[in-house]
RNA sequence: GCCGAUGUAGCUCAGUUGGCCAGAGCAGCUGAUUUGUAAUCAGCUGGUCGGGGGUUCGAAUCCCUCCAUCGGCUCCA
């Protein structure tokens, strides 16, 4: 009997039924089949060794699918597991996936204490034993022979596991002498893998539960290649150069101290006018898209956010409230910015022709994070959005919508964002019911995105099932500099709080209508995008927001006069500059100076005084050659000018 | 919050089984040098060894406790 496969490029090919995924591979030829870790039939994945007895799409997953990848980091984990048991007889298993970037396996070592100095040997036994290119092999077994099986390994939590399983619907796979309880799919054997680090050992509860016993979860990556390895752990320890918490520190921007408390962070005078710098910018670029800024208190009173249901979401799991001495009133600390801002808006009547209304913020906000969830500037306690609320009328949505994208597509160029995607998140098609507000209005909003990022012209993802119970949403995700992705900007539409604060304004028809909110931050938070900021041109930021552009080296004492004059010329351009008139080398200067990540160096001596020049180096480029300072500020106010039009 | 690791000068780090006044480099200060594109030389200052308690003749080192930092903590066997 034939069956009919339809490969990714549309063609059907025929083929007798039992045929493997590999097969067809082979079938295409044989560097392919090398590559093939696994399959997709319709939309279950397979190890590529289990035959095919239906017609079906079929797509050959590799190290470039994320599918593949799966496969690839589960077989890994086995891999791991299988050199374990080896190494520590008697050990038992509890999960092993595959996650982000790699794979881990909960592991009860029993009375031996598994430690990062462990992890040499059990590397080697995972090398030796892929070398042996030992197939994955797969087996149905019934739930009776599971529990024997693994009663007889006394190994408990598989036991638990197959306890919830459904007997006819459990697998066993086998490498050598290991044999796991798995669901699949696996590569088709160890021998793919090539390059073996394991990373980290922490201590985690059997399935998260506190009151359980406690395994040792080992965390591990895996390449096909030993170049790829190479290069992941060359992107990890560039990745610790550029930490923003590290450089931070480094270039005085922003600290930290347990008097004032965890997450709260202190932003020091170079990180507090950099920080100016971002506002101004935004609010320049704000102004000009019609916001106008407003400012609302710290706090408020409790009322307002069981008004917006706030209260109920979180109240528990916020800062509690705070209570006046003499009324007893309870005021929460502002863990948003919408009801305020909801407020105002309710403060009079509106006509149509006043909207789009779009109010603006730079509002900070307070949180309640676990204390171990906080980390650097990108997980804290309290923060400051760069927050907006737009009032408009359900036909307005889609051009406000152009409007919000241009203003983060201006801020990524000023920021040299090169790498990003818009994920838009609609609704649940099965399960429209969840959702507040009107269908129409639904289907006007997530056409109109999705028209927008077209029109834009933007790389996008569409989830399904995604969208808050309140409103579709847009949300930008950026690649940087070494290739991590990090949330930054979002749009959401809201039809909720309008509701809640019953918000209104006059038609054309003289009647009351329901306007619709969008809140927005391009930036999404302060603290956040200096972080991410950091991290991507690690420390060395762009030319119009670094704190300090350009630093003066006098030759010797004797120039320190000329440098003072060209220190004001500088000044009156608005250039950031200072003067280095310590008593070192010219080297010693320049080399601080390149530490210090500052853009441009002018150096001064008898040359340049007699000649009225300055002597120019670039960051990290060298030697520009000597220049006129009227040609030096045009050059600089032209970089920066490229950058940060609108 | 929970588990684990860590905490020595402003920064980076030595100090190995408890034992003489706790060390180095960088930064800072003082002096010499007056310097031409990534580190001039010399001297000096600076530490309640995270806080508190304990063991000991004696503690940075051992024990307890608190605090902070770092990593991890429902991701389908």
């Amino acid at each position: 009997m034939n069956i009919n496969i339809t490969l990714p490029d549309g063609s059907v090919k025929q083929f007798a039924s039992g045929v493997t995924p590999m097969d067809i591979a082979l079938s295409i030829s044989e560097g392919l089949a090398r590559n093939v870790l696994a399959a997709k039939a319709d939309d279950m994945t397979l190890d590529a060794m289990r035959p095919l007895t239906k017609d079906c799409r079929l797509q050959l997953l590799m190290w470039n699918d994320e599918d593949g990848k799966d496969a690839f980091w589960h077989s890994s984990a086995h891999l791991m597991a299988a050199a374990v048991e080896q190494l520590y007889p008697g050990v038992k298993f509890g999960i092993g996936p595959a996650i982000e970037n790699g794979f881990y396996y909960d592991i009860d070592f029993g009375d031996h204490k598994i430690s990062s100095e462990d992890f040499p040997a059990i590397e080697k036994k995972m090398e030796e034993i892929a070398r042996q290119k030992l197939p994955f092999v797969r087996r149905e077994v019934s739930k009776s022979e599971a529990i024997d099986f693994f009663t007889k390994k006394g190994d408990q939590y598989k036991l638990e596991l197959i306890s919830e399983l459904e007997d006819g619907t459990i697998s066993f796979y086998s490498t050598g002498d290991f044999t796991d309880l798995c669901r699949g799919p696996h590569i088709p054997d160890t021998g793919l893998i090539k390059a073996i680090k394991l990373t980290a050992v922490s201590g985690v509860y059997w399935r998260g539960d506190e009151t359980r016993q406690q395994l040792a979860r080992i965390y591990g990556v895996t390449f096909p290649k030993k170049k790829e390895l190479d290069e992941y752990l060359l992107m990890l320890e560039e990745a610790k150069k550029r930490d923003h918490r590290k450089i931070g520190k480094e270039m005085e921007l922003f600290t930290f101290s347990h008097h004032v408390g965890l997450g709260l962070p202190l932003w020091l005078p170079k990180g507090a006018a950099l920080r100016e710098r971002l506002e101004n910018y935004l609010k320049k670029v704000q102004r000009k898209a019609g916001y106008k800024q407003v400012i609302t208190p710290h706090i408020g009173n409790v009322m307002l956010y069981k008004t917006s249901g706030h209260y109920d979401k979180y109240g528990k799991d916020s800062f509690q409230p705070i209570n006046t001495p003499v009324e007893g009133e309870q005021y929460f600390l502002k863990p948003m910015n919408c009801p305020h801002h909801c407020e105002i808006y309710n403060e009079r009547p509106h006509s149509y022709k006043e909207l789009p209304l779009r109010l603006a913020e730079f509002g900070t906000v307070y949180r309640y994070e676990q204390s171990g969830e906080l980390h650097g500037l990108t997980r804290v306690r309290g923060f400051t959005q760069d927050d907006a609320h737009i009032f408009c009328t359900p036909d307005q949505v889609k051009d406000e919508f152009k409007s919000v994208i241009d203003i983060v597509l201006t801020i990524f160029k000023a920021m040299s964002f090169t790498d990003y995607i818009c994920q838009i998140s609609l609704r649940d098609p099965n399960n429209k019911e969840k959702y507040i507000g009107s269908d129409e209005n639904w289907d006007k909003a997530e056409n109109a995105i999705k028209e927008v990022a077209e029109e834009r012209g933007l790389k996008t993802v569409i989830e399904y099932g995604e969208a808050a119970f309140y409103g579709p949403k847009m949300d930008f995700m950026v690649r940087d500099a070494i290739g991590r992705k990090w949330q930054l900007g979002t749009i959401q539409v809201d039809y909720n709080l309008p509701e809640r604060f019953n918000l209104e304004y006059i038609g054309a028809d003289n009647q009351k209508h329901r306007p619709v909110m969008i809140h927005r931050a391009p930036f999404g938070s302060m603290e956040r995008f200096v972080a991410v900021l950091i991290e991507h041109c690690a420390g060395k930021f762009p030319l119009w927001l670094t704190p300090e552009q350009v630093a003066i080296l006098p030759i010797s004492e004797k120039y320190n006069k000329y440098a003072e004059k060209v220190l004001q010329l500088l000044e009156n351009a608005e250039i950031r500059a200072q003067i280095d008139d310590r008593n070192e080398k010219t080297g010693k200067k320049i080399r601080d100076a390149e530490i210090k990540r500052i853009p441009y160096m002018i150096i001064v001596g008898e040359k340049e005084e007699s000649e009225e020049t300055i002597s120019v180096r670039k960051q990290g480029e060298g030697d520009l050659g000597s220049m006129n300072v009227e040609e030096f500020v045009s050059r600089i106010n032209e970089e920066i000018h490229l950058m940060t039009e609108q």
